[in-house]
DNA sequence: GCAATTTGTAGAATTAGTTCTACATATATT
DNA sequence: AATATATGTAGAACTAATTCTACAAATTGC
Protein backbone atom coordinates (compact mmCIF):
# COMPACT_ATOMS: atom_id res chain seq x y z
CA UNK A 1 0.00 0.00 0.00
CA UNK A 2 1.15 3.49 -0.76
CA UNK A 3 0.50 5.77 1.74
CA UNK A 4 -1.47 8.91 0.59
CA UNK A 5 -0.29 12.34 2.28
CA UNK A 6 -2.09 15.48 2.30
CA UNK A 7 -0.56 18.52 3.50
CA UNK A 8 -2.28 21.19 4.78
CA UNK A 9 -0.63 24.58 5.49
CA UNK A 10 -1.12 27.99 4.09
CA UNK A 11 2.34 28.94 4.30
CA UNK A 12 4.06 27.64 0.54
CA UNK A 13 7.55 27.52 2.05
CA UNK A 14 6.17 25.03 4.88
CA UNK A 15 3.95 23.03 2.23
CA UNK A 16 7.54 22.66 -0.25
CA UNK A 17 9.34 22.16 2.82
CA UNK A 18 7.32 19.29 3.86
CA UNK A 19 6.84 17.62 0.39
CA UNK A 20 11.00 17.37 -0.39
CA UNK A 21 11.26 15.84 3.21
CA UNK A 22 8.08 13.44 2.53
CA UNK A 23 9.36 12.38 -0.83
CA UNK A 24 12.76 11.61 0.69
CA UNK A 25 11.63 9.97 3.41
CA UNK A 26 8.78 7.80 1.00
CA UNK A 27 9.39 7.90 -2.03
CA UNK A 28 6.26 6.06 -3.18
CA UNK A 29 3.97 8.43 -1.12
CA UNK A 30 0.97 10.00 -2.95
CA UNK A 31 0.81 14.09 -1.99
CA UNK A 32 -2.00 15.66 -1.68
CA UNK A 33 -1.83 20.09 -0.91
CA UNK A 34 -4.25 22.18 1.01
CA UNK A 35 -4.29 26.41 2.02
CA UNK A 36 -7.75 26.31 3.31
CA UNK A 37 -9.83 23.90 5.44
CA UNK A 38 -12.81 23.56 2.29
CA UNK A 39 -9.94 22.32 0.06
CA UNK A 40 -9.21 19.97 2.55
CA UNK A 41 -12.28 18.36 3.14
CA UNK A 42 -12.55 17.94 -0.77
CA UNK A 43 -9.32 15.95 -0.66
CA UNK A 44 -10.46 13.84 1.91
CA UNK A 45 -13.76 13.57 0.76
CA UNK A 46 -11.96 11.88 -2.58
CA UNK A 47 -9.40 9.78 -1.81
CA UNK A 48 -8.30 7.46 0.81
CA UNK A 49 -5.87 9.67 2.28
CA UNK A 50 -3.21 8.04 4.93
CA UNK A 51 -2.10 11.07 6.84
CA UNK A 52 -2.91 14.45 7.12
CA UNK A 53 -0.18 16.97 8.14
CA UNK A 54 -2.35 20.12 9.42
CA UNK A 55 -1.41 23.38 10.11
CA UNK A 56 -3.39 24.78 13.00
CA UNK A 57 -4.37 28.15 11.76
CA UNK A 58 -5.64 27.06 8.40
CA UNK A 59 -8.00 29.54 6.75
CA UNK A 60 -11.44 28.41 7.03
CA UNK A 61 -11.33 26.62 10.31
CA UNK A 62 -8.23 27.85 12.94
CA UNK A 63 -9.19 25.25 15.41
CA UNK A 64 -9.62 21.73 17.14
CA UNK A 65 -12.84 21.37 15.92
CA UNK A 66 -11.17 20.28 12.15
CA UNK A 67 -9.77 17.26 13.89
CA UNK A 68 -13.12 16.36 15.24
CA UNK A 69 -14.79 16.38 11.41
CA UNK A 70 -12.04 15.11 9.78
CA UNK A 71 -12.04 11.80 12.22
CA UNK A 72 -16.02 11.84 12.00
CA UNK A 73 -15.32 11.58 7.55
CA UNK A 74 -12.60 8.87 8.38
CA UNK A 75 -12.00 7.88 11.25
CA UNK A 76 -9.08 5.99 10.64
CA UNK A 77 -7.00 8.72 8.89
CA UNK A 78 -3.55 9.20 10.79
CA UNK A 79 -3.65 13.15 11.46
CA UNK A 80 -0.33 15.04 12.88
CA UNK A 81 -0.88 18.72 13.79
CA UNK A 82 1.84 20.71 12.72
CA UNK A 83 2.72 24.20 14.92
CA UNK A 84 4.03 26.89 15.54
CA UNK A 85 1.73 27.72 18.49
CA UNK A 86 3.06 27.36 22.41
CA UNK A 87 2.65 23.41 23.49
CA UNK A 88 0.75 23.23 26.60
CA UNK A 89 -1.80 25.73 24.90
CA UNK A 90 -2.94 23.69 22.06
CA UNK A 91 -1.40 20.60 21.99
CA UNK A 92 -4.05 18.92 25.03
CA UNK A 93 -7.10 20.20 22.94
CA UNK A 94 -6.03 19.08 19.54
CA UNK A 95 -4.94 15.22 21.08
CA UNK A 96 -8.51 15.21 23.13
CA UNK A 97 -10.35 15.86 19.47
CA UNK A 98 -8.80 12.62 17.93
CA UNK A 99 -5.08 13.99 16.45
CA UNK A 100 -2.65 11.27 16.92
CA UNK A 101 0.39 13.83 16.96
CA UNK A 102 0.97 17.36 17.98
CA UNK A 103 4.36 19.05 17.05
CA UNK A 104 5.81 22.19 16.97
CA UNK A 105 7.46 24.22 13.94
CA UNK A 106 10.34 24.43 16.09
CA UNK A 107 11.51 20.33 16.19
CA UNK A 108 14.25 19.59 14.11
CA UNK A 109 13.40 17.74 10.47
CA UNK A 110 14.89 14.18 11.57
CA UNK A 111 12.45 13.97 14.53
CA UNK A 112 9.58 15.11 12.74
CA UNK A 113 10.80 12.32 10.34
CA UNK A 114 10.59 9.97 13.09
CA UNK A 115 7.33 11.16 14.12
CA UNK A 116 5.91 10.70 10.69
CA UNK A 117 7.33 7.17 10.41
CA UNK A 118 5.85 5.96 14.28
CA UNK A 119 2.63 7.59 13.19
CA UNK A 120 2.21 5.65 9.66
CA UNK A 121 3.25 2.60 11.43
CA UNK A 122 0.72 3.19 14.32
CA UNK A 123 3.41 3.15 16.80
CA UNK A 124 3.43 5.30 19.77
CA UNK A 125 5.67 8.24 19.34
CA UNK A 126 7.34 10.22 22.38
CA UNK A 127 7.46 13.33 21.23
CA UNK A 128 10.30 14.99 22.81
CA UNK A 129 8.75 18.43 22.37
CA UNK A 130 5.75 17.07 24.26
CA UNK A 131 5.22 17.46 27.90
CA UNK A 132 8.37 18.87 29.37
CA UNK A 133 6.59 21.43 30.99
CA UNK A 134 9.05 23.10 33.22
CA UNK A 135 6.32 23.60 35.63
CA UNK A 136 7.49 26.12 38.46
CA UNK A 137 4.14 26.23 39.62
CA UNK A 138 2.88 29.06 37.49
CA UNK A 139 -0.96 27.65 36.18
CA UNK A 140 -0.73 29.19 32.82
CA UNK A 141 -4.50 31.52 32.95
CA UNK A 142 -5.31 30.39 29.49
CA UNK A 143 -5.67 26.88 30.14
CA UNK A 144 -8.29 27.60 32.85
CA UNK A 145 -10.37 28.30 29.58
CA UNK A 146 -13.26 25.82 27.55
CA UNK A 147 -12.60 25.07 24.28
CA UNK A 148 -15.42 27.71 23.34
CA UNK A 149 -14.05 30.23 25.58
CA UNK A 150 -10.46 29.87 23.97
CA UNK A 151 -11.09 30.08 20.43
CA UNK A 152 -13.03 33.35 21.63
CA UNK A 153 -10.66 34.59 23.65
CA UNK A 154 -7.96 33.87 20.39
CA UNK A 155 -10.02 36.03 18.50
CA UNK A 156 -10.10 38.50 21.26
CA UNK A 157 -6.71 39.50 21.51
CA UNK A 158 -6.28 39.36 17.37
CA UNK A 159 -8.66 42.47 17.77
CA UNK A 160 -12.15 41.18 16.42
CA UNK A 161 -15.22 43.03 18.25
CA UNK A 162 -17.78 40.94 19.65
CA UNK A 163 -19.74 40.89 16.38
CA UNK A 164 -16.94 39.95 14.30
CA UNK A 165 -16.54 37.38 16.73
CA UNK A 166 -20.22 36.31 16.35
CA UNK A 167 -20.18 35.76 12.96
CA UNK A 168 -16.97 34.13 12.37
CA UNK A 169 -18.24 31.55 14.95
CA UNK A 170 -21.84 31.86 14.10
CA UNK A 171 -23.23 32.61 17.51
CA UNK A 172 -25.65 35.00 18.76
CA UNK A 173 -24.04 38.25 20.12
CA UNK A 174 -24.88 37.85 23.64
CA UNK A 175 -23.24 34.40 23.43
CA UNK A 176 -20.36 35.73 23.32
CA UNK A 177 -20.48 38.59 25.46
CA UNK A 178 -21.04 35.45 28.07
CA UNK A 179 -18.26 33.78 26.82
CA UNK A 180 -16.27 37.20 27.34
CA UNK A 181 -17.17 37.46 30.66
CA UNK A 182 -16.66 33.91 31.98
CA UNK A 183 -13.04 34.62 30.19
CA UNK A 184 -12.30 37.93 32.01
CA UNK A 185 -14.12 36.25 35.16
CA UNK A 186 -11.83 33.12 35.08
CA UNK A 187 -8.57 35.34 34.38
CA UNK A 188 -9.55 37.70 37.28
CA UNK A 189 -9.16 40.67 34.61
CA UNK A 190 -11.17 43.04 33.32
CA UNK A 191 -9.71 45.08 29.93
CA UNK A 192 -8.65 43.87 26.36
CA UNK A 193 -5.46 45.26 27.07
CA UNK A 194 -5.02 42.56 30.04
CA UNK A 195 -5.89 39.47 28.23
CA UNK A 196 -3.66 40.93 25.57
CA UNK A 197 -0.73 41.16 28.31
CA UNK A 198 -1.57 37.64 29.73
CA UNK A 199 -1.17 36.47 26.20
CA UNK A 200 2.45 37.89 25.61
CA UNK A 201 3.10 36.57 28.86
CA UNK A 202 1.99 32.98 28.49
CA UNK A 203 2.25 32.42 24.70
CA UNK A 204 5.06 32.25 22.35
CA UNK A 205 3.33 32.98 19.27
CA UNK A 206 0.78 35.29 18.18
CA UNK A 207 -2.68 33.98 17.41
CA UNK B 1 30.87 37.54 -6.92
CA UNK B 2 28.99 34.61 -4.99
CA UNK B 3 26.31 35.97 -2.83
CA UNK B 4 26.43 34.48 1.17
CA UNK B 5 22.99 34.42 2.35
CA UNK B 6 22.22 33.63 5.90
CA UNK B 7 19.18 32.51 6.45
CA UNK B 8 17.55 32.78 9.96
CA UNK B 9 14.27 31.43 11.37
CA UNK B 10 13.85 29.15 14.17
CA UNK B 11 11.46 26.65 12.29
CA UNK B 12 13.53 24.13 11.06
CA UNK B 13 10.93 23.45 8.44
CA UNK B 14 11.24 27.35 6.80
CA UNK B 15 15.01 27.06 6.55
CA UNK B 16 14.96 24.08 4.83
CA UNK B 17 12.11 25.20 2.83
CA UNK B 18 14.25 28.82 1.86
CA UNK B 19 17.61 26.67 1.30
CA UNK B 20 15.57 24.78 -1.46
CA UNK B 21 14.39 27.83 -2.96
CA UNK B 22 17.56 29.53 -3.08
CA UNK B 23 19.66 26.71 -3.99
CA UNK B 24 17.64 26.80 -6.99
CA UNK B 25 17.51 29.88 -7.95
CA UNK B 26 21.36 30.85 -7.43
CA UNK B 27 23.19 27.43 -7.33
CA UNK B 28 26.78 29.26 -6.65
CA UNK B 29 25.12 30.78 -3.30
CA UNK B 30 27.10 30.23 -0.15
CA UNK B 31 24.25 29.35 2.43
CA UNK B 32 24.28 30.33 6.54
CA UNK B 33 21.73 29.36 8.83
CA UNK B 34 20.91 31.11 12.51
CA UNK B 35 18.03 29.56 14.78
CA UNK B 36 18.83 32.99 17.20
CA UNK B 37 19.91 36.12 17.21
CA UNK B 38 23.06 35.34 19.11
CA UNK B 39 24.13 32.82 16.44
CA UNK B 40 22.77 35.22 13.56
CA UNK B 41 25.35 37.89 15.19
CA UNK B 42 28.30 35.74 15.19
CA UNK B 43 27.62 34.91 11.61
CA UNK B 44 27.70 38.25 11.08
CA UNK B 45 30.55 38.67 12.33
CA UNK B 46 32.91 36.06 10.91
CA UNK B 47 31.85 37.23 7.26
CA UNK B 48 31.04 39.14 4.50
CA UNK B 49 26.94 38.57 4.10
CA UNK B 50 25.59 39.55 1.37
CA UNK B 51 21.71 38.85 2.18
CA UNK B 52 19.66 38.23 5.04
CA UNK B 53 16.64 36.46 5.32
CA UNK B 54 15.27 36.98 8.66
CA UNK B 55 12.09 35.53 10.48
CA UNK B 56 10.39 38.57 12.90
CA UNK B 57 9.99 36.19 15.99
CA UNK B 58 13.95 34.59 16.60
CA UNK B 59 14.49 34.50 20.26
CA UNK B 60 16.87 36.62 21.86
CA UNK B 61 15.68 39.55 20.14
CA UNK B 62 12.13 39.45 18.97
CA UNK B 63 11.60 42.73 17.05
CA UNK B 64 12.70 45.37 14.48
CA UNK B 65 15.88 46.27 17.23
CA UNK B 66 17.08 43.76 15.66
CA UNK B 67 17.55 45.54 12.75
CA UNK B 68 19.26 48.43 13.61
CA UNK B 69 21.92 46.22 15.01
CA UNK B 70 22.72 44.46 12.02
CA UNK B 71 22.93 47.38 9.84
CA UNK B 72 25.13 48.91 12.31
CA UNK B 73 27.99 46.24 12.33
CA UNK B 74 27.27 46.16 8.28
CA UNK B 75 25.57 48.84 6.59
CA UNK B 76 25.93 47.33 2.85
CA UNK B 77 23.84 44.16 4.19
CA UNK B 78 20.65 43.59 2.33
CA UNK B 79 17.97 42.81 4.52
CA UNK B 80 14.47 40.57 3.96
CA UNK B 81 11.99 40.56 6.77
CA UNK B 82 10.40 37.60 6.46
CA UNK B 83 7.34 36.98 8.69
CA UNK B 84 3.89 35.75 9.92
CA UNK B 85 2.51 38.49 10.94
CA UNK B 86 0.12 41.49 10.19
CA UNK B 87 2.03 43.84 7.45
CA UNK B 88 0.37 47.15 8.43
CA UNK B 89 1.85 46.12 12.31
CA UNK B 90 5.31 45.89 11.33
CA UNK B 91 6.41 46.47 8.16
CA UNK B 92 6.91 50.04 8.69
CA UNK B 93 9.04 50.24 11.55
CA UNK B 94 11.24 47.33 10.05
CA UNK B 95 11.84 49.52 7.04
CA UNK B 96 12.41 52.13 8.84
CA UNK B 97 14.75 50.19 11.16
CA UNK B 98 16.45 49.46 7.99
CA UNK B 99 15.53 46.44 6.60
CA UNK B 100 15.30 46.32 2.72
CA UNK B 101 12.06 44.25 2.80
CA UNK B 102 9.46 43.45 4.32
CA UNK B 103 7.56 40.17 3.25
CA UNK B 104 4.23 38.07 4.77
CA UNK B 105 4.85 34.20 4.90
CA UNK B 106 1.46 33.74 3.34
CA UNK B 107 3.25 34.91 0.12
CA UNK B 108 3.64 32.12 -3.24
CA UNK B 109 7.37 30.90 -3.22
CA UNK B 110 7.45 32.92 -7.44
CA UNK B 111 6.86 36.06 -5.25
CA UNK B 112 9.95 35.46 -3.03
CA UNK B 113 11.83 34.42 -5.67
CA UNK B 114 11.20 38.00 -7.53
CA UNK B 115 12.25 39.82 -4.30
CA UNK B 116 15.67 37.93 -3.47
CA UNK B 117 16.23 38.58 -7.01
CA UNK B 118 15.70 42.15 -6.59
CA UNK B 119 16.97 42.69 -3.07
CA UNK B 120 20.46 41.68 -4.47
CA UNK B 121 20.42 43.48 -7.64
CA UNK B 122 19.63 46.59 -5.50
CA UNK B 123 16.03 47.08 -7.44
CA UNK B 124 13.17 48.23 -5.91
CA UNK B 125 10.19 45.64 -5.53
CA UNK B 126 6.83 46.37 -6.35
CA UNK B 127 4.62 44.04 -3.87
CA UNK B 128 6.15 46.29 -0.46
CA UNK B 129 4.33 49.31 -1.30
CA UNK B 130 6.07 50.55 1.25
CA UNK B 131 8.56 53.44 0.54
CA UNK B 132 12.04 53.95 2.21
CA UNK B 133 12.23 57.58 3.97
CA UNK B 134 14.92 59.47 4.59
CA UNK B 135 14.63 59.41 7.98
CA UNK B 136 17.07 57.48 9.59
CA UNK B 137 16.14 57.44 13.48
CA UNK B 138 13.20 55.43 13.82
CA UNK B 139 10.45 57.82 13.96
CA UNK B 140 7.76 56.65 17.48
CA UNK B 141 4.68 56.20 16.30
CA UNK B 142 3.02 57.75 19.82
CA UNK B 143 4.67 60.99 19.09
CA UNK B 144 2.82 61.48 15.89
CA UNK B 145 -0.13 61.96 18.28
CA UNK B 146 -1.89 65.50 19.35
CA UNK B 147 -1.77 65.76 22.91
CA UNK B 148 -5.78 65.08 23.56
CA UNK B 149 -4.86 62.23 21.00
CA UNK B 150 -2.04 61.13 23.30
CA UNK B 151 -4.19 61.29 26.38
CA UNK B 152 -6.54 59.32 25.18
CA UNK B 153 -4.42 56.62 23.72
CA UNK B 154 -2.92 56.10 27.53
CA UNK B 155 -6.34 55.69 28.57
CA UNK B 156 -7.17 53.34 26.02
CA UNK B 157 -3.86 51.21 26.29
CA UNK B 158 -4.42 51.36 30.25
CA UNK B 159 -8.18 49.49 29.40
CA UNK B 160 -10.39 52.43 29.80
CA UNK B 161 -13.80 52.34 27.56
CA UNK B 162 -14.62 55.50 25.65
CA UNK B 163 -17.27 56.31 28.49
CA UNK B 164 -14.97 56.10 31.22
CA UNK B 165 -12.29 58.38 29.21
CA UNK B 166 -14.66 60.86 28.75
CA UNK B 167 -15.80 61.02 32.26
CA UNK B 168 -11.97 61.12 33.15
CA UNK B 169 -11.38 63.91 30.82
CA UNK B 170 -14.69 65.34 30.84
CA UNK B 171 -15.23 65.33 27.20
CA UNK B 172 -18.23 64.61 25.22
CA UNK B 173 -18.04 60.45 24.51
CA UNK B 174 -18.33 60.96 20.66
CA UNK B 175 -15.76 63.70 20.93
CA UNK B 176 -13.57 60.87 22.78
CA UNK B 177 -14.37 57.93 19.64
CA UNK B 178 -12.86 60.89 17.11
CA UNK B 179 -9.74 60.98 19.12
CA UNK B 180 -10.19 57.48 19.00
CA UNK B 181 -10.40 57.17 15.06
CA UNK B 182 -7.80 59.89 14.49
CA UNK B 183 -5.38 58.06 16.80
CA UNK B 184 -6.01 54.35 14.86
CA UNK B 185 -5.62 56.24 11.61
CA UNK B 186 -2.22 58.12 12.42
CA UNK B 187 -0.93 54.98 13.68
CA UNK B 188 -2.74 52.96 10.20
CA UNK B 189 -4.19 50.03 13.02
CA UNK B 190 -7.67 49.16 13.52
CA UNK B 191 -7.97 47.75 16.70
CA UNK B 192 -6.70 47.78 20.66
CA UNK B 193 -4.88 44.78 20.36
CA UNK B 194 -2.68 46.44 17.70
CA UNK B 195 -2.51 50.14 20.07
CA UNK B 196 -1.09 47.71 22.82
CA UNK B 197 1.56 46.14 20.76
CA UNK B 198 2.79 49.87 19.43
CA UNK B 199 3.29 50.86 23.08
CA UNK B 200 4.99 48.12 23.57
CA UNK B 201 7.54 47.76 21.06
CA UNK B 202 8.18 51.48 22.15
CA UNK B 203 8.96 50.63 25.42
CA UNK B 204 11.35 47.91 24.30
CA UNK B 205 13.06 50.22 21.36
CA UNK B 206 14.22 52.69 24.16
CA UNK B 207 15.11 50.48 26.94
C1' DG C 1 0.46 87.18 5.66
C1' DC C 2 -2.87 84.12 3.76
C1' DA C 3 -4.25 79.47 2.64
C1' DA C 4 -4.20 74.79 4.07
C1' DT C 5 -4.10 71.61 7.55
C1' DT C 6 -4.47 69.96 12.21
C1' DT C 7 -6.64 70.07 16.56
C1' DG C 8 -10.29 70.31 19.91
C1' DT C 9 -14.90 69.70 20.33
C1' DA C 10 -19.91 67.56 19.84
C1' DG C 11 -25.11 66.54 18.29
C1' DA C 12 -28.18 63.15 16.00
C1' DA C 13 -28.72 58.86 14.29
C1' DT C 14 -27.16 54.40 14.16
C1' DT C 15 -24.69 50.22 15.50
C1' DA C 16 -22.17 47.39 18.83
C1' DG C 17 -21.92 45.36 23.20
C1' DT C 18 -23.56 44.13 27.99
C1' DT C 19 -26.47 42.36 31.61
C1' DC C 20 -29.61 39.46 33.49
C1' DT C 21 -31.83 35.53 33.07
C1' DA C 22 -32.46 30.86 31.62
C1' DC C 23 -31.97 26.21 30.21
C1' DA C 24 -30.17 21.81 28.24
C1' DT C 25 -26.21 18.98 28.15
C1' DA C 26 -21.68 17.51 29.66
C1' DT C 27 -18.51 16.58 33.16
C1' DA C 28 -16.95 16.00 37.78
C1' DT C 29 -17.71 14.72 42.60
C1' DT C 30 -19.35 12.04 46.41
C1' DA D 1 -26.55 6.69 41.09
C1' DA D 2 -27.37 11.18 42.64
C1' DT D 3 -25.90 15.69 42.94
C1' DA D 4 -23.13 19.61 41.80
C1' DT D 5 -20.70 22.26 38.75
C1' DA D 6 -19.12 23.64 34.11
C1' DT D 7 -20.15 24.47 29.39
C1' DG D 8 -22.59 25.95 25.28
C1' DT D 9 -26.14 28.71 23.97
C1' DA D 10 -29.36 32.84 23.51
C1' DG D 11 -33.74 36.44 24.15
C1' DA D 12 -35.19 41.00 25.94
C1' DA D 13 -33.95 45.15 27.67
C1' DC D 14 -30.58 48.09 28.30
C1' DT D 15 -26.03 50.84 27.91
C1' DA D 16 -21.87 51.96 25.35
C1' DA D 17 -19.63 53.27 21.22
C1' DT D 18 -19.31 54.74 16.44
C1' DT D 19 -20.29 57.36 12.35
C1' DC D 20 -21.24 61.27 9.94
C1' DT D 21 -21.25 65.80 9.98
C1' DA D 22 -19.73 70.24 11.45
C1' DC D 23 -17.26 74.20 13.02
C1' DA D 24 -14.05 77.40 15.46
C1' DA D 25 -9.35 77.92 16.97
C1' DA D 26 -4.58 76.80 16.53
C1' DT D 27 -0.77 75.63 13.76
C1' DT D 28 1.87 74.91 9.73
C1' DG D 29 3.41 75.75 4.98
C1' DC D 30 4.56 78.70 1.34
Amino acid sequence: MLPQILIADDHSIVRHGLSIIIRDILPDAELFFATNFDTLLQVLAEGKLTLAICDVNMPGCNNFHMVQIMKQIQPELKIIIYSAYDENLYANRFIKAGADLYLQKEIENQVLIKAIHSVLEQRPFAATAIHEEADNGMVNPISLLSDREFEVSNLLVKGLGTSEICHTLDLGKTTVSTYKRRIYEKMGISTLPELVTIYRNYVNAII
